[in-house]
DNA sequence: ACGACTCTTCGGCCGGCGCCGAACCGTCCC
DNA sequence: GGGACGGTTCGGCGCCGGCCGAAGAGTCGT
């Protein structure tokens, strides 16, 4: 028995349907700080969430329902607690992308405490899972310098820069459908930074060789003396450019 | 005297203001579907946008308005005709992206004629300002194994590929702060074509020296005897892919 | 000058959705 | 077992926003 379809329902007829249905996700100012607090590629409780954007528990349960009915989060749960997260580089990359054409960085924060953590934040920061921030263009830069990334006619790695990644011991990945390279356009900074399967892995080395470690629990890095002299050493990056 | 600025507002206390007010704009069905039309680059005026989404004028007027003042469009008046166009690239860029997420393309199309209309259209068409479908597809193929863009470690023009669109005598304009090579995911094809200053570049060559033209007033265009002799001695694409 | 045409403004209607509090369920810890 | 805690479900409230039709303003052609 056929399926009871309307005869004037037409598929291609709602051209916007499916555009509209994910901009709606993002289009909801709770939805929105959620997935920009997500940004950091932590998974997230439910409560911390719904604390952070300063809505009831039973508010933010709701938006997270219908954020991983959309695809965009993923949800893994663990005893009482609720853990969210970005569901996948792609989801990450979305937010990203909408986020850099919102236009202008926002004026100087009020506090004293706001203030010293968003230069933490200006001086390094993973955006979901690569380095952002000045430390992050500070090594994208650097190894455009060098010739190991081309950003005159596009983004990408040359020769020189994949040997570079097997001499510091860093694997790339190339299996995945994710590209191995590409930019991210940081909405402080207006240039774009490495990203991409390769921008991960760096990002992941840096932290597991402990040339930064991350502060406290949230998206700011600090780069360590160690990682200060290995980034002179290999990328000629000059200490100073970090503080 | 000071504005009356009350006390409570702090400024960076809303993250997802801004994010979501962008979203908003594409988050209704109607507007989404006037910037998936605007996609083809062409300015529309507000009663062809009405008409295709099948919304009174004065609920066109009313939209319009509102994608005008986030940005995302441009208007142009003449006499009685309000035309209006997507922003800029950055703009059709980012209703690219968030097209691409759009999950899976859409089953067959149900009558001959939107069938023939969708197949000139998977053939070859325009996204925005470059070329899409399968002819994009070809081109962008055809440069990459002829090296002239490499695609395995990023997405970049060569020093081949530069040289490349000098012997066509195709300009590449890079004083814009547009990029000169982006990749563009395209949602019925799945992978990524040539785009950004370049992807025009060419884009408006082929037009312009009769190798393509376009099919009514429409996205679709149609390559010439003459294009299929000049891709195929200049890139190698055989012209049977083309049909 | 007149009518045809395009677009805009306004009022009003209606549905959807974001928000909360209260009640409830399950987990963890004493 | 009891209490604290995290999350969810449900009902209800209020508002925002998309839709239309009617009326009006500006433009073009005859």
């Amino acid at each position: 028995m056929a399926l009871p379809t309307h005869p004037e329902h037409r598929p291609d007829d709602r051209p916007g349907e499916r555009l509209a249905a994910l901009a709606s996700l993002l289009a909801d100012e709770t939805r929105a700080a959620f997935c920009l607090a997500l940004l950091d590629g932590r998974a997230w409780t439910a409560g911390e969430l719904a604390r952070y954007a300063r809505v009831a528990p039973s508010t933010a349960s709701e938006h997270l329902g219908k954020l991983v009915a959309g695809g965009l989060l993923t949800e893994e749960r663990q005893g009482r607690h609720r853990y969210v997260r970005l569901a996948d580089p792609r989801a990450a990359h979305l937010v990203e992308d909408l986020a850099a054409h919102t236009a202008p960085p926002r004026a100087s924060p009020y506090t004293l405490r706001a203030a010293s953590a968003s230069a933490a934040m200006a001086r390094g920061r993973t955006c979901y899972d690569h380095l952002a921030g000045r430390l992050g263009l500070a090594v994208t830069d650097a190894m455009t310098v060098r010739g190991l990334l081309r950003q005159d006619t596009g983004f990408a790695l040359t020769d020189l820069g994949v040997e570079w990644f097997g001499e510091q011991g860093i694997g790339l990945d190339r299996t995945g459908r994710r590209p191995l390279v590409r930019p991210c356009l940081d909405w402080t900074e207006r240039r774009p930074h490495l990203a991409g399967a390769a921008g991960a892995a760096l990002c992941r080395h840096v932290l597991d060789t402990g040339w930064c470690v991350r502060i406290g629990s949230g998206r700011a890095v600090k780069v360590t003396p160690r990682g200060e002299r290995a980034l002179y050493e290999g990328l000629g990056i000059e200490p100073r450019i970090l503080r």
